[in-house]
DNA sequence: CAAGTCATGTAACGCGTTACATGATTGG
DNA sequence: CCAATCATGTAACGCGTTACATGACTTG
């Protein structure tokens, strides 16, 4: 089956509102997409088949011209579906990391460029933080349109769980890549230390040919 | 392209010793597996590929009685492709996290089983950080047969950065899964609070009702 | 009127997954 | 002799990726 989290990460989007497969796409690039992210191209025909399942029905709205666009809205059926996946025991897939894995071979790199990974691994999850703490920001100021909307469709006092269930998300995230920061941080430090041991001894072996 | 790391995966551990076809596929049960997974199925037909393509020799070796075993070696052009991967700078994939995303929409989960996902959170952590942790003692102690090969292919001013890089690779996993670990303690008093003040809420309303 | 963005895809391809298959040998 | 382990795969399938395609409308 695999594991289909696409189809749940849709199913979560348009449980807030209905909304055309472009905003969709448009907020997987801007927004859920920093959680999960998907390429249109994976997107227009998903949502297709989810329509064709029952899990969301379409409307053709006129979009300026004589254009149109398909918005989608969830079905009971996709509710349950969202809530059933949710109650599921999630699937724990086996470590499966590049990062780590380029890491314990690096006797075979040169310094420099190894450095220069470490560097670039800090500066991409920094990059990832920055993203997330916008978007927590967004949440808890309420300036998050989709976090209004899902917020205008639940009862008050449902309005504090969901909000911080998502933030909760967002902590996660942005509290494992502070963690990969200070891996990487340590990786500087060792192969610098490294280098220079390896640096002083051919020192000494080329000083003590003379 | 893809990422193709089982490839580079498969060459890092032949760089320390030729190894069987079967002995590879166990070691990715038993060690190697523990930072990037794979099954036989996809191990045995990548070997043949690389094979082919002047990666790996392989040689034909008696296996007790009529049996044989394909034994395969890197070559120098392995050797080279190794190093070439290490040296380049790593792609960095959008994030994709089952987990986080489930977190985010937990308002549509039952809290007693949103509890128990995170205990199963917890544990899968836990078990992950014990086996890392068995590899990086067998590391600095030296018990390692595949660590062992690849120090005798060495010379013993290259032993240091050897065992460093890749206690330092299992020192990264332990560590972001200590963050998993502590999100999912934070969740659960989270998912608590949460359940005791919408039951303390609801107290008063059916209160109010008399 | 050209560039951007709205709007929706198709096609090719490969990695990875699950399930299944097979047959020899060794150890209890 | 029966179960485990040695030894090596095939087959089917789907998710995800990259590249490419197309045409209408809008804004500077």
């Amino acid at each position: 089956m695999g594991s289909m989290s696409l189809r749940y990460a849709l199913l979560a989007l348009l449980s807030a509102r209905p909304l055309s497969a472009y905003d969709i796409a448009k907020q997987f690039e801007a927004s859920v997409g920093y959680v999960w992210y998907a390429p249109d191209s994976q997107i227009y025909p998903q949502l297709r088949r989810m329509e064709d399942e029952g899990l969301l029905t379409a409307a053709e709205l006129p979009s300026g011209g004589r254009r149109t666009k398909r918005e989608y809205q969830i079905t009971d059926e996709g509710i349950n579906q969202l809530r059933d996946w949710i109650n599921t025991p999630a699937e724990y897939q086996r470590e499966r990391d590049v990062h780590h894995l380029r890491a314990a071979y690096l006797e075979w790199a040169d310094s420099e460029l190894a450095s220069q990974n470490m560097r670039r691994h800090i500066e991409f999850h920094q990059d990832q933080i920055e993203q997330w703490q916008a978007l927590r920001a967004g949440l808890i100021d309420r300036s998050s349109p989709t976090l209004v909307a899902r917020l205008v469709a639940a009862t008050p006092l449902e309005h504090q769980r969901i909000v911080a269930y998502k933030v909760f998300a967002y902590d996660g995230l942005i509290a494992r890549a502070r963690a990969e920061i200070s891996w990487a941080e340590r990786g500087l430090i060792l192969i610098d230390e490294l280098e220079r041991e390896a640096g002083s001894v051919a020192d000494q072996e080329q000083a003590s040919r003379f």
